[in-house]
RNA sequence: GGCACCAUAGCCAAGUGGUAAGGCAGAGGUCUGCAAAACCUUUAUUCUCCAGUUCAAAUCUGGAUGGUGCCUCCA
């Protein structure tokens, strides 16, 4: 029995799909004006982890993801310049050519993590119409309003506002720091489409003049649009429930008059160095950094699988260098199952691969469920073992059947080659003084020399 | 000012009433000419503090302290 934690009802609850066993899912994706980085990241994985223990239970799933390609706005106010045009003009490109590209690197890094793409990514410029036809129905109902600046959400019409994050509207205006605009009825209404101000780039046609939508308007619109008016899951980092996904509720359950989403599940942050991440304090990596530092993708996988996703968690490299050690480590032994003609008993098998499933279903503990598998390849080594690891594998997606590349590298100079060379010499006479010494001219020039099992391998040094 | 979450070894972290998983680092060992790697063994009488409930508390209740996030775009 799988259970999940809602964030609707903060509870974990019994998981069972409203249709039988397709389960429909829709996850915020990535405005896509700038390199995700791990933070965002992190949630995806969440999604993904929730998507693969689904699969492991037996789920069919239909997944859906937007691309947001008409930006958000900016941070400083009502006025600040659009993220998708703030990136096209400083990149000096097309706002199109901008997504585009964001976009192709997003879906690279989802596949070097081994994140699953979902069934359906739509794009919002590519349902413009569909939202338009949406926030007519909205103001048709009476749940929408015009100003001068655009079309909003008149939020005292729905008396459930709030209800996902627990916030108290009378009290929050008290002391909040929300900016005036007096033609809102309430601070709290939000933008469903906005009216271009000349020049701006990206704007459509609209009963109201030409314009662009709303922050909001795209989730309801295309979650809608491919998987009905009640779905089964809605994700998302944490950030979104008080604002986004409160206006996503208000935007859907306004016109259906009935609940939209069955569970709410929320991925928790990221820090980096005990705190938030920003740009501001150079905090902010991508995978590719994390890459030039000599890690794999899936190194950091690895470290997010370690904590479970409703707890938050702590990035620093001597975390993720852990990470890195102890993958490496379970590849190895498990390689030596893999050639291992060893059998294990049944019954041992059976037990861990109950406790495993216990573990993934109780909320998604995948912390729990690598403590279980690093338990299970500490057993005899047997191929049955290497075997029910890869099972657990379709879950954490941890590549735990490719042993890392060599490690010798092919762009050592020549020089350091024919040092080696001498050393091995050295070493067959038994000259080791001789060896050791020539060990130590190598490091000098910045290379590592080891003897393995396997002959002697050569390596750059990290500097 | 409001809302929410969190506090477990040097570090990361699981555990929500029955006597502290797992990983990294450290220590000891096997192997090796020596290193390195790998492998084996080992590492919390105790879960921020105080009080309470209970036969039994890291787990429940009350309080204190500390930390983080959100309330403005944010994963």
């Amino acid at each position: 029995m799988l259970r999940i934690y809602n964030t609707l009802t903060r509870k974990k609850e019994e998981f069972s799909p409203i249709k039988d066993k397709l389960v429909t899912m829709y996850s915020c994706g990535p405005t896509v004006y700038n390199y995700a980085h791990i933070g965002n990241l992190r949630t995806y994985i969440f999604t993904d982890l929730v998507r693969r223990v689904l699969q492991y239970n037996g789920y069919k799933i239909k997944g859906v993801m937007n691309i947001t390609d008409v930006g958000h706005l900016m941070e400083d106010s009502d006025d600040g310049e659009d993220k998708m045009i703030k990136a096209s003009r400083e990149q000096k490109k097309t706002p199109l050519e901008i997504a585009k590209y964001y976009t192709s690197v997003f879906f690279e890094d989802l596949k070097k993590l081994n994140i699953q793409k979902p069934e359906v990514i739509p794009k919002a410029t590519e349902h413009i119409s569909d939202m338009i036809k949406y926030v007519e129905a909205l103001m048709e109902q009476g749940y929408a309003y015009e100003t001068s600046d655009g079309i909003y959400f008149d939020i005292s019409k729905f008396p459930e506002y709030g209800k996902l994050s627990g916030i108290n509207l009378e009290e929050q205006q008290a002391g909040a720091r929300v900016e005036v605009n007096l033609e809102k009825k309430s601070p709290y209404d939000f933008a469903l489409w906005k009216k271009a101000e000349p020049g701006h780039i990206m704007q459509w046609e609209s009963p109201w003049g030409m314009g662009y939508p709303g922050w909001h308007i795209e989730c309801s619109v295309m979650s809608q649009k491919y998987l009905g008016t009640y779905f089964d899951i809605h994700s998302g980092g944490v950030d979104h429930i008080p604002i986004h996904h409160e206006n996503e509720i208000a935007q859907n359950e306004a016109l259906t008059k009935k609940p939209s989403v069955k569970y709410w599940m929320h991925g928790e942050f990221m820090l980096v160095d005990n705190g938030k991440m920003s740009k501001s304090l150079g905090n902010v990596y991508t995978i590719s950094q994390l890459e030039e530092k000599g890690f794999e993708p899936l190194d950091f996988r690895f470290f997010c699988l370690n904590a479970h996703y409703r707890k938050k968690l702590n990035f620093t490299f001597d975390g993720l260098k852990a990470a890195k050690v102890s993958r490496e480590r379970l590849i190895q032994s498990l390689y030596l199952h893999k050639t291992s003609n060893q059998k294990t008993a049944e019954e041992k098998l059976e037990k861990y691969r109950a406790e495993f499933m216990d573990a993934i279903n109780d909320d998604i503990n995948i912390p729990l469920a690598l403590g279980i598998l690093f338990s299970m390849v500490k057993e005899t080594k047997s191929q049955d073992i290497y075997k029910l690891a890869l099972e657990f594998d379709k879950v954490l997606g941890l590549d735990l059947d490719k042993l890392p590349p060599p490690k010798n590298q092919t762009d050592i100079p020549q020089d350091i080659l024919d040092l080696v060379e001498k050393r091995t010499e050295a070493k067959k006479r038994k000259d080791f003084a001789l060896a050791d010494s020539i060990r130590d001219q190598i490091n000098q020039k910045g290379y590592s020399v080891v003897d393995t099992r396997d002959g002697v391998v050569v390596n750059k040094l990290e500097s």
